[in-house]
RNA sequence: GCGGAUGUGGCGGAAUUGGCAGACGCACCAGACUUAGGAUCUGGCGGGUAACUCCGUGGGGGUUCGAGUCCCUUCAUCCGCACCA
């Protein structure tokens, strides 16, 4: 064995020991327990990032300790590889988005297997194949033939830097999720699908997921967003149409004084055309179209709206109450038009005092005054008053009431309602997966049938930059026969927004070469849900709910038994460097290719997972990067310099004679094997699972001085230190494994279990208080008595002393920890 | 505006059930070895103080024998949502 540790060396010979031994190839196995342990698969952007180190280190701690401890894990990676990058560099630089994608792919494993991490490769899906997204386009037509995915016209969000259409969720702040450019509106014929079908099912089953973060679950519930209420309509006066509208406080449907529509509301030009008021709501409307959606959406925007000149009647009490429109009022929420009771809702309550409407008091709460004006609405629990036959109720009965009484007239009905919208799916490019669908002048659209997939993506486009997508000009691409009556017709030339790829690739991971399906249900059975998933908290509500979504879906086309794909979530933290996220403009950005090169893969990781518990943020340091290639030095000089004492043991422990140093040490051991695999099962708390090991590290090298060494116990201390090293940085304590002696590989080897005798002590040390002060520090016999522990106390020299003449008006002991004398 | 998270030495962080604040690491200081040290080893390292001791977990208040931990209040930073009827 070498003095010096070389990592360079070590850790290619030992990633080609594990490739070539297929140690992380796994088969379902019924004689097992299995673990699925997964993270996020990355886009291929070319490069890793330390935000990929993380999350990696993270996973392949969790998997190799899993594997160590009997479970068959599986533990694979793969590409999330369609997406606009590809399509931009191939206008930029007139590649390919396959060649490109696919080159990226390949130099993006190369970095990752210098990682070392335990991935069955053989498993390695790409989304952008078409052995896989043949699968993701059977995904679409299980969805349509099931009715779940349909097409509609709708307003989009259009990006028109990326000249493709964002789905809602893609939209931060009115700008492109990607490229941040300013999102406009536009109508296109678009598909979706239905998630708003599984609404409640994605609500209701976040109670199933104990190992989720909260904050995720909030999110995801916000995202959902039930509320319930009901919806009635109102007549207007002089036309026959009626208008619908949704509250969740029907208990105030009598103080309605006027009511609102969004100024897109279908209704606002046939109740104004021809009145005089025509002019001015066109005016109106007009200049709310020049507002962007970001300033739209800001509640920095003073309220506003125009009298349509038409009238509603309350059907509740008759009242005709005036009409309006205004720019507070959403269309794509609820029913799109609001009842508006200002003296229990805010905004009304703004817009009223603005244009001077009327304010009704209709719930009396206990500081309601009786007379003069309200400062704000009132919001809050009371009962009911100016309400007719309903006066005197509370508002929650209230509410039950009214919809009562307006389900038995026919008014109206009680409803829920969410504030999630169905997917919209369609991407106006060309590196997704194409939707399996022909236009039929005949037949209208018309799914491809299953046998015929997949609809392969032409490999001959010309990418132009126009607001179509590049299949437009593919004739070879679009036209084609109707799969119904032979006719010719004209293929879909929309692709799929990449969130439904990976939507459904954990599936994939259980069976990835199947031809015929997606996967095999026994297969997927076997492995699915997904034990412990981990990635960054930036998915927590898009890829989340559509994985989420998909499972479901999954479930009840009975392909799968599973109804959530996740049981466990980590949301790591991000890596900073300079207290900001790395990025190329900031130039804060530290290359994990180059940390690899210099100080091994095995301090890479070591660092990321000590320098933080992984659902924090992480500040990179390359000082501390220093130490924790200073500390594998450290094992390995260690390891290095016993080795000698190590050979011919031939003597056993006997933990019953061993003298106080060797205790101590045996003590240690057992103590670090306690902590470090309750901090990785338990918490993954791997900052103090690292920080426990260092500590045995630096008994062991204190041993040293040790004049009669127990070799036994070396040997001991030194094989568990490895074991337990080893999820975190696996290749040197490979190494070390065999240069002390043994054959088998130190990942075969069963994780230890600590001995509760050894954590037994003879004496522990107490620490006595006076009023809560530490005075002195005892060492009493352990799991001594409440009263020993106290006659121990009150006869140490210093305490007498300190209570001498005092009043000591009560003890409070803490076995084996303290004793609190409390005097006057 | 609403919701959530965080706040502990010079720095990253520990303290798992209300029980010794600062584990482990970095930086720093002193010493040893050395031709040399940006290697390695030993020791020190929250603040005030010569010392006894006192103060100290963003600020203020409270509960308790005892609070980083629980309660109230306030500030700061970060994240999510943002007129949701």
């Amino acid at each position: 064995m070498d003095i010096r540790y070389e990592p360079g060396r070590i850790e290619k010979k030992w990633q080609e020991h594990w490739e070539k031994n297929n140690f992380y190839k796994v088969t379902e196995d019924e004689k097992k327990p299995k673990y699925y342990a997964l993270e996020m698969f990355p886009y291929p952007s070319g490069n890793l990032h330390m935000g990929h180190v993380r999350n990696y280190a993270i996973g392949d701690v969790v998997a190799r300790f899993k594997a160590m401890n009997g479970y068959n894990v599986l533990h694979p990676m793969g590409w999330d590889s369609f997406g606009l990058p590809a399509e931009n560099a191939a206008i930029k630089h007139g590649s390919h988005p396959a060649k490109w994608t696919f080159a990226n792919i390949d130099n993006m494993k190369i970095q990752l297997k210098t990682l070392g991490i335990s991935y069955d490769w053989d498993r390695e899906v790409a989304t952008c194949h078409p052995d896989y997204y043949k699968f993701t386009q059977w995904m679409f037509l299980k969805l349509y033939e099931n009715g779940l995915a349909y097409k509609k016209s709708a307003a989009v969000n259009w990006c028109p830097s990326c000249q493709t259409v964002l789905a809602n969720e893609q939209v931060v702040e009115g700008c492109c999720e990607r490229c941040e450019s300013k999102v406009d509106k536009k109508q296109l014929e678009q598909w979706f699908f239905k998630i708003t079908e599984y609404a409640q099912r994605l609500l209701d089953d976040l109670e199933k997921l104990p190992g989720w973060p909260d904050k995720v679950k909030t999110m995801q519930k916000n995202w959902i967003g039930r509320s319930e209420g009901c919806q009635f309509s109102m007549a207007i006066e002089g036309h026959d149409e009626k208008l619908t509208v949704f509250t969740t406080r029907p208990d105030t449907v009598f103080g309605v004084t006027y009511r609102v529509l969004a100024p897109e509301h279908p209704l606002v030009s046939a109740i104004t055309k021809g009145t005089p008021q025509e002019e001015e709501v066109t005016a109106f409307i007009n200049q709310i179209k020049l507002v962007s959606d970001v300033d739209r959406s800001s509640n920095e925007l003073e309220k506003a709206g125009v009298f349509t000149g038409a009238y509603a009647i309350n059907p509740m009490n008759n009242e005709k109450v005036p009409i309006w429109i205004a720019n507070y009022v959403l269309m794509d929420y609820g029913t799109g038009a609001i009842m508006a009771v200002p003296a229990h809702d805010q905004r009304d309550f703004d817009f009223a005092k603005k244009y001077d409407l009327p304010i009704r008091v209709v719930i009396q709460g206990s500081d309601t005054p009786d007379k003069g004006e309200l400062s704000e609405a009132y919001s809050g629990e009371g009962f009911m008053v100016n309400s007719g036959s309903f006066n005197g109720l509370s508002v929650t009965e209230g509410q039950k009431q009214i919809i009562d009484h307006m389900e038995r007239n026919s008014i109206g009905n009680g409803t829920i309602n969410y504030r999630l919208r169905d997917w919209l799916i369609s991407r106006q490019r060309y590196w997704g997966a194409p939707i399996p669908i022909v236009y039929c002048p005949h037949c209208g659209p018309t799914p491809v049938p299953y046998e015929d997939l997949p609809v392969l993506l032409p490999e001959d486009v010309d990418f132009k930059i126009t607001g179509e997508s590049p299949l437009n000009y593919v004739e070879s691409f679009y036209k084609t026969v109707c799969p119904a009556c032979g006719g010719e017709a004209r293929r879909e030339t929309d692709t799929m927004d990449t969130f439904v790829c990976s939507s459904w690739y954990f599936t994939r991971y259980c069976d990835p070469a199947n031809s015929n399906l997606p996967f095999d249900s026994d297969k997927a059975n076997y492995w699915m849900p997904v034990d412990q998933y981990i990635g960054g908290v930036e998915h927590a509500i898009l890829h989340l709910m559509y994985a989420r979504f998909f499972t479901k879906f999954l479930y009840d086309i009975k392909m799968i038994d599973s109804q959530e794909p996740f049981s466990n979530l980590l949301t790591q933290g991000m890596v900073l460097k300079d207290g900001a996220k790395m990025s190329k403009s900031k130039g804060n950005v530290v290359s994990p290719e180059e940390i690899i090169n210099y100080y091994g893969a095995d301090t890479a990781r070591l660092f990321i997972l000590f320098a933080s518990p992984p659902e924090k943020d992480l500040e990179w340091s390359d000082q501390g990067v220093e130490g924790s290639s200073r500390f594998l030095n450290r094992v390995w000089r260690l390891v290095h310099d016993y080795m000698p004492e190590l050979k011919d043991i031939t003597e056993e422990i006997n933990p019953e004679s061993l003298n106080k140093v060797d205790k101590s040490l045996y003590y240690k051991i057992h103590a670090t094997i306690k902590k470090v695999t309750e901090d990785i099962e338990e918490r993954f708390n791997f900052n103090t699972a690292i920080s426990a090991i260092m500590e045995l590290t630096n008994q062991l090298n204190s041993y040293r001085e040790v004049k009669d060494k127990n070799k036994a116990l070396l040997k001991l201390a030194i094989e568990e230190l490895l074991i337990l090293l080893s999820p975190f940085s696996p290749h040197i304590c490979e190494e070390l494994w065999q240069s002390i002696g043994n054959q088998d590989s130190i990942y075969l080897q069963s994780w230890p279990k600590y001995d509760p005798e050894a954590l037994v002590l003879d004496e522990v040390e107490v620490v006595v208080q006076i009023s809560g002060k530490v005075k002195e520090r005892l060492r009493v016999p352990a799991n001594a008595s409440k009263d020993e522990m106290t006659q121990l106390a009150l006869n140490s020299p210093k305490i007498k002393q300190l209570t001498n003449g005092k009043n000591i008006v009560k003890i409070i002991v803490v076995p084996n920890k303290l004793i609190n004398i409390v005097i006057k």
